[in-house]
DNA sequence: AGGGCAACCCGGACGC
DNA sequence: TGCGTCCGGGTTGCCC
């Protein structure tokens, strides 16, 4: 659910919140999203000081002082709040991170996890993932030759954390959407300028999701007004039967490689 | 190699 | 209010 565009806001906003602040007490209500045996995930993180917030595609990484790090995913449906005792959500918490009154709730955990690793196992549990879509040495000519490598359809190539990491089902559809290609077209079958725009749209879409805070449907705080506002900008995703923003067609709903899949019949080629 | 699919997991929504 | 049922969805691994 919460892709590269959403993990991306939620590092910025978590890094100006938490970033040299200290862990003052650790509840851990489920212990399947830790790593550890709650005691002992507890006692090497009180009195840590989170150093820095790093994102490496869907993930991630807080960085601590004691020379260890809290590497997260959400996986599905995970989110996360920063509040009080007398402000949070009425949610189930599966973990929750004191730092004094602040406190730092993570919520639907269900596949989602939360482990304390070294550098080497961080490294090693991030190591197979792709490179990152936005990162500025992935220019067009690296981008052509991992894409030409590609047999599979544009969705699947796309959301494969192999090839490319952080994106996943609504930014796939909405990037084919700003291409006007079909999520199901070959990935290897472009021709130079579908894979230019393609490159484009790619680019164009996660940075314009990013300025706007991605789609997530809950604030990450009390009067956060940066966190979701992407919601209204989805062009294709979670829209079937209203119209094309470009042709006025109704959108498209159809299961692409078992991922319910957005996209207008008529202006995607 | 890529597509299909099951398994993982459980809160929350919905129906009665 | 209360109980049962079902869905979602990223990722992994397995089979064809």
């Amino acid at each position: 659910m919460p892709e590269l565009p959403e993990m991306e806001t939620c590092r910025r906003l978590l890094t100006e919140k938490l970033v040299r602040k200290v862990i003052t007490d650790v509840e851990v209500n489920r212990e399947k999203s830790i790593n550890a045996q709650p005691a002992q995930f507890k006692s090497q993180l009180i009195n840590v000081q989170i150093t820095e917030i790093q994102r490496r595609a869907k993930h991630l990484i807080f960085k601590l002082n004691s020379g260890k790090n809290l590497l997260l995913h959400l996986m599905l449906g995970g989110w996360m709040y920063i509040g009080s005792e007398a402000d949070n959500p009425d949610r189930t918490k599966q973990v929750i991170i004191s730092f004094g009154d602040i406190k730092l709730y993570f919520i639907g955990l269900r596949l989602g996890y939360l482990h304390l690793l070294t550098d080497a196992e961080a490294e090693e549990a991030l190591s197979g993932l792709g490179p990152e879509p936005l990162d500025h040495t992935l220019g067009f000519p690296a981008f052509h030759e991992l894409i030409g490598s590609r047999r599979g359809m544009l969705k699947t190539t796309l959301v494969n954390q192999q090839f490319l990491s952080g994106i996943g089902n609504c930014y796939s559809d909405e990037i084919c959407f700003e291409a006007g290609l079909l999520p199901m077209k070959k990935a290897d079958e472009l021709d130079e300028d579908e894979r230019k725009i393609l490159y484009q749209s790619m680019k164009g879409v996660l940075t314009r999701a990013i300025q706007f805070g991605g789609y997530m449907e809950e604030p990450l705080f009390k009067g956060d007004a940066k966190t979701g506002g992407y919601n209204e900008q989805c062009r294709v995703y979670d829209r079937e039967g209203e119209p094309c923003l470009r042709c006025g067609s109704p959108i498209v709903k159809e299961e692409i490689s078992s991922r319910k899949t957005f996209y207008c019949g008529n202006c995607q080629r």
